[in-house]
DNA sequence: CTGAAAGCGCTTACAG
DNA sequence: CTGAAAGCGCTTACAG
């Protein structure tokens, strides 16, 4: 066993020549201490290289330093890169990060039942999942500020940030009406959970109402689980039907993707036999050529960052409640005009 | 059913009608309590749905229950993969991660020099970054076990998982000289840290040890940023000498996926014109139908958790301290003989 | 086997 | 502005 470091308050105490107590208001920058003490209570705290207890500092009523981050899991380009943006926030004020990840219903249930972040955060940050009303009255039994990112308006009063998935699926679909499309089907992914995705639900009805608005009723749809292989399969599922649409809106970049590997099996050129868009501008989308309408991903996660210590005081900004970024076309090579 | 913020210790003590010490005892599964005694104890603070305050645990002198997980950036493919794998293994043992990125050099330096994971945590997981030796003494000085996940080999007595990566080159390589190619080219990728990476190195190594014992002398390579945009670059530098290589090695996938799009962007066509092979088995491979040399991630990630377990004695297991995960060739439509 | 008591390292009224 | 003192909720010798 390696030595452990033990150097406490009372040592810087005793270093500045005085009481714990100025120390420890010192520190947190509190009022009533006066601007040399204050000094020469940081320099010897620097000196020491000492690091407040957090055990101990939570144990007298002060803050963890700590905020719970809940993804549904971590290994996916969306989640990962707004963990990247809520984890650079919070390196730059020295507020730790406890990952939570949800990777199936039973560790999704495990966690809102023994509620593992109890006592452990100063607040929450939950990532597109979708809570139910048990589980959302759980999470405010936590006791402590949440902000939400992506998925359903927590209702007021509540932070949120996402995009308009509505107006992005719109964007898409008003492209490849623009260009001449008259045919679109779309590839719509379905969740195998009980709680529908705020954002499934918003992009299916931005892809009906773009296409309605322009006229054109009854468009195809076929439905397919949330991935690659999903995407392939609903792509190979349009191959089988009688007519070919001339252009096809992608639930998302991932399903996109599939659509696309499943093509180039099938022999069929892009966008020659079919125009093909998605949704996100995932880093592959980049890479296959995909059109697609981005939305800002990182500054999702900074945002919610930032809401948090806005909440805890540690940041003096007044964010809004609700903020929507806005999501762009970006216009690749996997769509032209109908032939 | 609803748990109070308040329960303590002295409520389930109370309600079971011993003292706390018995209480703690018991609920650690301590010896020197009485069955009897041990069943009421544990009945009481199930009926109280009772968790046990981490800080005043702490504070007594228990673990934290927490493990800092380090990786160089959280938003890119290898990492978060690795990660997802760690967080798997804590979460069914109930331990808390806290995630530690290092963006960049400052962000680095603050955090080795800062130490911010003092006191905070029982073991930590260090994944891919290699150490100066300073840092490595920072690392040290937190006093407790530390796991490491690719990269340079600690030394002896520590912990560390991941993949030959020298044999991988080899691989790819050996699979290029197997189907008949005599000119085989490398772009190879360089980080722009003074510490090199022992990844990198072993695949170099691997490239041109491979290519030597077949006979072949002095091989082309070109040194790019490890990107997909230096992969790009990579190939575009190899397009523009006099001779093109009828095969290229790339450093990694992400290489070989810029490489990609430069021969596709040129309008040479993969394999007929050049045959391409990469290592990693990124999910973008796949897609791309990129020949690769796999490697098990997450599996990186699991392994190194449970090294982390046994290490704090949560788990029975003896873990050897250095596991070498295999890597696999896996051919896809970027590889073919040469014409 | 069981309990009273002394901490662990802080924060926060409460006095000066 | 500053300090002495009472906790916060546990664990762990130390006594019975």
């Amino acid at each position: 066993m390696i030595p452990k470091q033990t150097v406490n308050m009372t040592d810087v105490a005793r270093r500045s020549g005085v009481s714990i107590a100025s120390v420890s208001r010192a520190l947190r920058g509190e009022a009533g201490v006066s601007p040399v003490t204050r000094a020469r209570i940081l320099s010897a705290a620097r000196d020491l290289s000492y690091v407040v207890s957090p055990e101990a500092s939570r144990l007298s009523g002060g803050p963890t330093g700590r905020v719970g981050v809940i993804v549904p899991r971590v290994d996916a380009w969306f989640y990962s890169t707004v963990l990247a943006g809520v984890a650079d926030e919070f390196d730059t004020v020295g507020m730790d990060l406890i990952l939570c990840t949800l990777p199936d219903a039973a560790a999704r249930h495990r966690f809102f039942e023994a509620l593992p972040l109890r006592r452990k955060v100063d607040a929450v940050v939950v990532v597109s999942v979708p809570l139910s009303a048990r589980e959302r009255t759980r999470i405010d039994q936590l006791g402590v500020p949440t902000v939400f990112v992506g998925g359903h308006h927590p209702g007021p009063d509540r932070f949120w940030v996402g995009i308009d998935d509505e107006l992005a699926a719109r964007q898409a679909v008003g492209h490849l009406l623009r260009i001449g499309h008259r045919d679109v089907a779309m590839i719509q992914a379905a969740d195998d959970t009980d709680i529908p995705w705020a954002t499934d639900q918003a992009r299916i009805r931005g892809f009906h109402r773009e296409l309605h608005e322009a006229g054109h009723r009854d468009p195809t749809v076929v439905t397919v689980t949330w991935s690659v292989d999903g995407g392939s399969r609903g792509m190979e599922i349009l191959l089988s039907r009688p007519r070919l649409p001339s252009a096809v809106f992608c639930h998302s970049d991932e399903i996109a993707l599939g659509a696309l590997r499943t093509l180039r099996r099938a022999g069929l050129a892009v966008p020659q036999s079919l125009s093909i868009i998605g949704v996100d501008d995932h880093p592959s989308a980049e890479l296959t050529d995909l059109t697609t309408v981005s939305q800002p991903v990182r500054e999702q996660g900074q945002i919610a960052a930032r809401a948090v210590l806005g909440q805890l005081g540690s940041e003096a900004t007044a964010l809004s409640a609700v903020t929507t970024l806005p999501t762009r076309l970006v216009i690749r090579g996997s769509t032209s005009p109908p032939r």
